[in-house]
DNA sequence: CCGGCGATATGAAACGTTACATATGCTATG
DNA sequence: CATAGCATATGTAACGTTTCATATCGCCGG
């Protein structure tokens, strides 16, 4: 009786695709000579007599043997697989948080199994449902439905969203990093500063970055414009509002603090074509700083998230064994980087 | 004896963390005092008699009961999970395509393990050893390794890189792609045409966009120059180059197609630095229109790669019932997409 | 009223592991 | 020399499903 299975490089042809099982531990078990619960302490490194654990690995080798990590995880409730739950990978800070715990996890010999959710609260429960029948150790989701429903035992950490003391959630300082960018503008010298948003309707984190360079203007004595819109409006409104605010050529603003990069790049468009130059007439700071975006050629001034950071952390907090003091919300501090729209 | 687990939504506060055991088929079965047998029937939407099917289903809700997937994967050696390894999530083509393929499999009841291996042929071969240890129904990747080892019963889609004729490879028609660019360049009225390639040294299928480029150019009595790049010498060849090439403010080429959109990007700004115009003097062709980047203000003509088919397309032949007559190449056709860098 | 048939429910075996209680072989001790 | 004690290997019982052979039931024809 033959088991071995062959393993062949993609470049090689194998028609004879014939239907052997897979080996299992009592195929090496009878290989090696050996009891079943023997090979199982090899693959558990537990302690084993150094000529067994020869044997066993050079039978299990023989063989071509693998773990069922099915038959494992049924066996121990422990999967070694984690959901992570976004909204769109397609969205540079998304796909930057995804790679970013993507790795984290597989450095810790987790893997990832990936949902997304288009934003929809529906799907986020599905999700979850989806996720928790598939026994994994833990979740993170970056999420919007108020009233998901997770079962309380399940490792859950949220990103860039609290929901309660209860679940750990971590993001950048968003409030923080909408002070620095006041601070920034005002320290290069402009004096009629606005705030410029665009996004979803349902409030979030990000939110706060508006609130930090508000609230910083004002503790500066110096009053600050604000526009915040949502997706579906597009961002038409924008482009009227900067032109109703020029007068003989000149801006009501000299200094824009955008809720993205993204934002902003569109913004520095739209007061390049208003004839407006950048950063002489009109200073701008974005926000994210995701490096791809600066690789693609991308690059304004901008407040930088920490993303590695946080999807290390979210790791860390989520496969963290005491669970007993969790914080309940972790803010990374963020930077600031010139990125050529404003005077440094 | 209490089994039913309680769920909470990630708003509540919940202290009481009680260590019960999920319900399993056979307390369900208790509850509505039917057989194991019965209630697994009943999940599988077998045939079953409609007062029986009424009694598990109001037993299992009571008991909060969910299919353990690990326990039935054993059994049944199908796992709904399918891996996607790809280079690197961050880069907008791979994690449109990470988009379109979750999203895809999702909708077939498919879940998603997403593998990321930073273009490392080493990594990719310990991605594909844990997938297959974690039983996927199937493997999706964009791998460089020509060496990669595969169990060759396990289904596998190549996306962009072709192996051999056993291993289907879906991509997009890259050839006829320079073919349209070089066509579209010189319909506008070009006549000294350039080809700007940077890239991963190892050869991929992309390779064949110059090669389409070229021919077609050929092919018009026109002769064509080629710089290609590899990724470790960055940018700066480019620019010494077009600044090598001009001559009394004049630029030897008149149309430019780049191998991707973020070349396309960055020698825009550096025509614009040497002073030269866009479309003006020169006309610009780039490749990929994912339309995050247009979404992110980042716009220039382009040809369009379909990448939610070649995601549809590469699940659809991953999951095909009838494995015998797998095509061993899908080339879906790109178009073209005017964005302000040609003459239209 | 009985035997047989079709339909449907039942329960045990198996999937490939882990974990635990037991068996085995040694060494050290009185 | 007998044996307690230790270290290490063995084998079996779970884990929660599916599947299949068997049991049960109701119904119809003779």
């Amino acid at each position: 009786m033959e088991l071995s299975v062959k393993h062949f490089t993609l470049c090689e042809v194998n028609s004879m695709k014939q239907k052997e099982n897979a080996p299992t531990m009592k195929d090496v078990a009878r290989e090696a000579s050996v009891a079943l619960g023997t090979v199982s302490k090899v693959f558990n490194n537990l302690h084993v007599g150094e000529d067994y654990r020869r044997r066993v690995e050079e039978a299990a080798k023989r063989l071509g043997y693998q773990v069922n990590s099915y038959a494992r995880g049924l066996k121990t409730n422990r999967t070694y697989s984690v959901a992570l739950i976004l909204p769109d990978v397609t969205n540079p800070f998304f796909s930057t948080l995804a790679q970013g715990i993507c790795s984290a996890l597989s450095q810790k010999g987790y893997r990832t199994i990936l949902s997304t959710t288009a934003y929809d609260p529906e799907a986020e429960q599905r999700c979850i449902q989806m996720v928790q029948q598939n026994k994994v150790d833990g979740i993170i989701g970056l999420t919007y439905n108020p009233a998901l429903e997770v079962d309380p035992q399940l490792p859950y950490v949220s990103i860039d969203r609290y929901f309660s003391p209860s679940v750990p959630c971590v993001s950048s300082d968003n409030f923080g990093g909408g002070q620095l960018a006041a601070g920034k503008l005002l320290e290069l010298g402009c004096t009629r500063p606005l705030f410029l948003r665009i996004g979803s309707k349902v409030p979030g984190e990000s939110d706060k970055r508006g609130d930090g360079f508000e609230s910083a203007c004002r503790q500066r004595g110096i009053s600050c414009t604000s526009l915040r819109l949502c997706d579906e409006e597009g961002y038409a409104p924008f482009q009227d509002f900067l032109a109703s605010h020029i007068e003989e050529g000149r801006l009501a603003f000299d200094g824009i603090f955008c809720v993205t990069d993204a934002l902003a790049v569109h913004i520095r468009a739209m007061l390049c074509e208003l004839g407006l130059r950048v950063p002489e007439d009109v200073q701008l700071i974005g926000f994210d700083g995701i490096r791809r975006f600066a690789e693609d050629g991308f690059i304004c001034s901008t407040i930088i998230q920490p993303i590695e950071r946080i999807a290390e952390t979210g790791v860390e907090l989520l496969l963290r064994e005491d669970r007993s003091n969790l914080p309940s919300l972790v803010c990374l501090p963020v930077s600031y980087a010139p990125g050529g729209t404003t005077k440094e």
